[in-house]
DNA sequence: TTATTGCGCAACCTTTTGGTTGCCTTATTA
DNA sequence: TAATAAGGCAACCAAAAGGTTGCGCAATAA
């Protein structure tokens, strides 16, 4: 499922970025539902000014985990799916070179046992 | 494949934060070889100094992405892949959680279409 | 129409981050 | 043994991050 289109790729380094911090985190579990939200509605529970989350929401933003949409007064925000996967595809290809390296070494040892 | 011991589970923001510089994910990159590398060998190639090239090492080690052994007078640095894999896990979970409410709007649409 | 609510903008502050340089110690190796 | 290569430690610096408060404006509700 998911990925519709979006193809607007940001580096790895500036998603991981914005991932590597906890209420940034907390932002995201909570935009999970799919509803979106308003600055206001996702201040609420933490105790931090709105203008601090909205800090927090610019970084999701410009890493394009989010996505606003403009309704009257209020900002909307929702999830950018593609932007995680793409992230969760650039970890997931580190597993694997790891694994094609680590497989090698594996056999290099063997070798070594059998003493060829 | 993969993943033989290690359970010590750094917080997701802290693994994320270490990935989260153009120079990390670099070295990471480096070591995915799976041989051992010196802090001396890894600085090569960049246009900053050892210490800066510590500093980093010191954030992936932190977080759990590499891990040091002493040899002589040379500490070398490798990959601990389990780390890596922990955050995939995290970002997996947040698609799938993603898709199944994505899934129940698109039955709520259904519904609607199909005017009951 | 008048409050009130949602937000944006901007100034300001402190801590963290990403770098630097200098110097000292400890293994190597010539 | 003397020179050299690998690194640790610490001080220092500028810029970025994560907060705050104050204020003004536009949309909504009384």
């Amino acid at each position: 499922m998911t990925a519709i289109l979006n193809n607007s790729s940001t580096p790895p380094a500036l998603i991981f970025s914005a991932l590597g911090d906890d209420t940034r985190l907390e932002l995201i579990q909570r935009l999970l539902d799919g509803t979106p939200k308003s600055v206001s509605y996702l201040t609420q529970g933490f105790n931090i000014s709105r203008q601090a989350i909205r800090k927090h929401l610019n970084h999701l933003e410009k890493a394009g985990i989010i996505r606003p949409t403009k309704v009257g007064r209020e900002q909307l925000f929702q999830i950018q799916i593609e932007t995680i996967e793409s992230s969760s595809k650039y970890l997931a290809e580190i597993s694997s070179q790891w694994d094609v390296h680590l497989n090698n070494l594996t056999e290099i040892l063997e070798d070594e046992t059998v003493d060829r």
